[in-house]
DNA sequence: ATATTTGTTGAGCGAACGCTCATTAACTGC
DNA sequence: GCAGTTAATGAGCGTTCGCTCAACAAATAT
């Protein structure tokens, strides 16, 4: 019974997730909604509910798919210190792809609704701070596997290697051509590698 | 002759620039700046033409500002190398206060502007060139008075170093807490005095 | 005083905003 | 076919947006 939907909802929402990631929730109008989803302001009102949830359910979307990257790349590495070294050299390769050419969309999000949506603020740290884990996890699963000093902090070293990551993508975003690139990227993997013991 | 106005210019783009600064370009209203500046629309328009000028005039106000406290904060530093390692520190002694504990106004306005405001985005990043270029400096700085080996690239570590800064404001933005900040900072610090020249 | 100049004011402009809802369309069960 | 159910539509709601301008206020010059 009743009339099927016309639109794809797991389409629909990549999309929203790429307007929003490049605009941000302020500057995203629902004009650019409409456009982005092929949809009219009804339909995205039934299936949405509101600019904010759409927001929240893209945001939702990048964080689940940004960690199951990340592990799934950790997964095929013997190494998950070159896993994690390497995992920053990625973002060297993504010169050319235009649609990652862009800011890591938590750290936008925190700094676009920080001081006007608390809701997906609060959200964006909780993800955040998810991230953080999963890099922590890379780099215990280091320290359990002879590669790091046992008396390693990894949750310290976790939120350096994010920092790392958020500045190679905001050089992304800056448009800082392929050679610097590279060089910033093989620099920020060589001081984790770094930490690597050396059999003496 | 004429009548003088009743405004402080420098106030009032002070005031532009704060809140500016924390709620961005898109997310502040005309209604807020008339708040910020105790100044009617008309005033405000009759002074500073639009609320995009305004917003450059305060950009321009926040780089001037930056760069002039870091090149004062250099000068009455014996040693450039740990100047700069100071000049990290001194992020974690903002956890106080809550005006600054905000991303760098520059990173901020190259996110909220790229897609929608290509004269600000472009403004913006000549600024974060010339921050890096003051960076830049200070390593040559360093090298000059030995303190790195005379083949290092300054130009690399430079961007390395505003990387850090960006993590740390970043951090605070987060509201990251005082002993993780301090960690933090002490590490990239301490990276930067790793490079010194030692006396073998 | 008066003329001139310039700053201040705030009601209100047109446009865009996020969002709603009565209506219409497309399906299934009988 | 018709009744029942749910999705899609888009004109248009009330609000807010950035911004303007005719009217007024406060100074100087003569």
């Amino acid at each position: 019974m009743s009339r099927p939907t016309r639109y794809d909802r797991d389409a629909a929402l990549d999309a929203a997730m790429l307007v929003f990631w490049e605009k941000g929730f302020h500057a995203t109008s629902l004009k650019d909604l409409e456009t982005a989803l092929d949809m009219k302001p009804g339909s995205i009102y039934g299936a949405f509910s509101s600019k904010e949830n759409l927001y929240l359910l893209a945001l939702d979307r990048y964080f689940k798919r940004s960690v199951a990257r990340f592990r799934a790349h950790m997964a095929d590495t013997p190494s998950p210190l070159t896993g994690l070294a390497e995992h920053l050299r990625g973002f060297a390769r993504m010169t050319q792809d235009n649609t990652s050419r862009q800011v890591c969309m938590l750290t936008r999000t925190l700094i676009d609704t920080t001081a006007t949506n608390p809701e997906i603020a609060a959200r964006t740290k909780q993800y955040l701070a998810d991230v953080r884990h999963a890099f922590a996890e890379g780099f215990e699963h280091a320290k359990a596997m002879g590669e790091l000093p046992s008396h390693t902090d990894c949750a310290v070293l976790a939120r350096r290697f994010q920092g790392s990551v958020s500045a190679l993508r905001f050089e992304l975003h800056l448009g800082t051509d392929q050679a610097d690139m590279t060089s910033l990227a093989e620099e920020l993997a060589r001081d984790i590698e770094a930490l690597r013991i050396r059999a003496t």
